[in-house]
DNA sequence: AATTTACACAACCGCGTCGTA
DNA sequence: CTACGACGCGGTTGTGTAAAT
């Protein structure tokens, strides 16, 4: 036996809004507010919609203060910093954009974003060509680890930290693959060998969060929600970054790292680090 | 000019969470 | 404490339209 539905689909008008509808509701809302009640309130204004309908049509679109639009370039990099922060947690990310809803956020970053940063933007509406073959592993080399600049992680420094877990909290083992909630921590065992192996998180009060297995710490993403193609292209990516990393002095356990990001291929799952925020 | 393809975004769906009786 | 209904969220689908063929 399935859920019971919300409301009558035989009786409900589905699919786009009309002006006429729009201004229904909008007069409503404005008149006598939601009531707390989105399921009654079709009724109430007259309309033959889903109360979810109702309350979604408002929220995303009639409720002043919408901005609708381009984003800003200010806009877009908070999104990104976000959402390699906490992820897919669109509202939350909206509550930082005033005027945004999390509908348009999640719309705006799954056709234009993700693929602007990932410089996949094409210039035209043409199908983009098969992706080219993946490189090997990156030859990786034992130097003695320095201090790394990444470029998302300067921006994620300022970020306003999230509520919640708290820092000294363990994460639910969803969250670990974000950063947000090492900001704090730092990475154990943190010799150099052992990045790609990270089993475990302590906090800045000296707890130790074991990570599941199979779990990484990586730069946000969650390539596993891409499809084929812009999952290798963001594993590419960020296998790029990682090389660059390695270059400008940090170390990997060769034989580790490079099984490491053969499951990784194969799992479709990204293994990466955040240096900036694992070592502050 | 007609058809196909790709894109943008509006809307829907189902599940988890929360408040309340 | 439990059950139930409503809400809110994130993923997915549908639809209109512009661009390409």
């Amino acid at each position: 036996m399935g859920r019971a539905p919300c409301c009558d689909k035989a009786n409900v008008k589905r699919g786009l809004w009309s002006p006429e509808e729009d201004a229904k509701l909008k007069d409503y809302i404005e008149s006598f507010g939601t009531g707390r009640n989105w399921i009654s309130l079709p009724q109430r204004a007259g309309l033959r919609r889903c109360g979810k309908s109702c309350r979604l049509r408002w929220l995303n679109y009639l409720r002043p203060n919408i901005k609708h639009g381009e984003f800003s370039d200010e806009e877009d990099r908070i999104i990104f910093n976000l959402f390699t922060t906490i992820g897919s947690r669109w509202s939350i990310i909206a509550a930082q954009l005033p005027g945004r809803t999390d509908n348009d956020i999640k719309n705006y970053w799954n056709t234009k974003l993700k693929k602007k940063l990932m410089g996949l933007l094409p210039n035209s509406r043409r199908k983009p060509q098969p992706p080219a073959p993946l490189p090997p592993p990156p030859q990786l080399r034992t130097t003695t680890p320095t201090p790394v600049t990444s470029p998302f992680s300067q921006q994620l420094l300022l970020l306003p930290q999230p509520q919640s877990p708290s820092p000294c909290s363990p994460p639910p083992s969803k969250v670990y693959h974000h950063l947000a909630y090492i900001n704090d921590c730092s990475i154990s065992p943190a010799t150099p060998s052992s990045f790609g192996t990270v089993n475990s998180v302590q906090s800045s009060c000296h707890e130790t969060f074991t990570v599941k297995d199979q779990a990484f710490l990586g730069f946000g993403y969650d390539p596993r929600s891409f499809d084929s193609y812009e999952n290798q292209q963001v594993m590419m990516k960020m296998k790029e970054e990682s090389v660059h990393l390695h270059q400008d002095g940090f170390d990997f356990d060769q034989d580790t790292n490079q099984q490491r990001w053969a499951e990784a291929m194969s799992n479709e799952v990204y293994l990466g680090w955040e240096y900036d925020l694992i070592v502050g």
